[in-house]
DNA sequence: AAAAATTAAGTGAGTATTAACTCACCACCT
DNA sequence: AGGTGGTGAGTTAATACTCACTTAATTTTT
């Protein structure tokens, strides 16, 4: 199942890539993630790189393009395994158990992309097209989910897919915000607690 | 309790203050939560507010201080009122049911605040000292949460505040997203699930 | 193997445009 | 006649982007 991604840097360790690209592609992510894409200048992601801004523009033909092209292999990552196999785990506890760890790790790893990703989203720069289709397109999110409940008798049968995933993303994505986004402290049992409370909303009757 | 606010047209209708600066801040409110803040032009706010770009330097004193005097309105009555008054009701249902209601309506009501403000969170614009102690300060949202425990026995007791604050804000943030920002389709039963959902999260025995 | 030619990687000063902000001035109301 | 609300052309600084060029590596030719 989907390995989770080393970060960023480690992985253009292993791409053929000029050193300059490579070193304006983290640059940009950094700066964008912690600043926000426009108030990041080419002449701050230049120099934060050691790079001369005509080097930037050798590989990439405007910001935007820097942006969609730093954004484009994560964005594929995410479609394809965020909510994949999930059908591979003997019971529903395992299940949760792997999807919490796993998912978690991942958005930490990559949290850099999250953040900027999030702008985007709230910034309405990531139109319909390219993302309401990652959502309910046909091989999307939501329709992926919709098979959870067949092979999971114990989960109530009345949950659409949209409030499945909502079920998993409320308390991944609130502990990640508290964590990871506004630096408060987590408790040692959060995670614990968390795959407890998924597990009861899946197979709550009401 | 905490009234919720009509939209922000309404309340500034009643405030006194010049038909200029009212159209300036109601433009720039849609126009920073629809494209961002630093996609906006003071050009394109003014033309969209039909006034001159003079009236919006008449009345603030850069586009920073613009933003500033939009969001103070709505931080202070956040900070004040999301997680007020936790202990007068009857039972625990009826307390969720009310926060629930209450702050879904609120969140859609002032969506474009909302907006703009995690959009500055993301982008690391509203720093730590403004919005930190918004958190976790003395009459901060977790330290309210930490007498709910006490007042309904029925509660896990070993939850701690920011566990409990997550209870509530998880589902409640997933569904806004959804619903609002995605423009994904809500299930009409959407509301029941969550509140037992988070019932069900804070008796959770663990 | 040396020389020549070609490609790849990178530079940085320069340009053109955009966008925040100013200011002298107007019109209306009391 | 003075205060309040509003104007819009003009200025200035910033910033995205260009381009003619250098240097280093690689390949081709002799």
């Amino acid at each position: 199942m989907s390995q989770v991604l080393a970060n960023y840097e480690d992985q253009l360790a292993n791409t053929k890539m000029p050193a300059g690209k490579k070193k304006v592609l983290t640059t940009a992510l950094k700066l964008f993630a912690n600043n926000g894409f426009h108030a990041t200048t080419t002449a701050k992601i230049a120099q934060q790189a050691g790079v001369s801004e005509g080097t930037i523009y050798k590989y990439f033909s405007s910001k935007e393009d820097l942006l969609a092209k730093l954004l484009q292999p994560i964005l594929r990552e995410i479609k394809n395994n965020f909510f994949s196999n999930l059908d591979d785990k003997a019971d529903l506890p395992s299940l949760i158990d792997f999807i919490v760890t796993d998912r978690i790790n991942f958005i930490e790893v990559n949290f850099d992309f999250i953040r900027v990703i999030f702008q985007e989203i709230l910034t309405g720069q990531l139109t319909d097209k390219s993302y309401q289709e990652f959502f309910i397109g046909n091989d999307g999110i939501l329709p992926r989910l919709q098979k959870l409940p067949a092979n999971y008798p114990e989960i109530n049968q009345k949950l659409t897919s949209s409030q499945i995933a909502r079920i998993f993303i409320g308390p991944i994505l609130t502990y990640v915000l508290q964590n990871k986004l506004l630096g408060l402290p987590v408790n040692s049992d959060d995670l614990e607690l968390i795959k407890q409370q998924i597990l009861a909303n899946l197979t709550l009757k009401y």
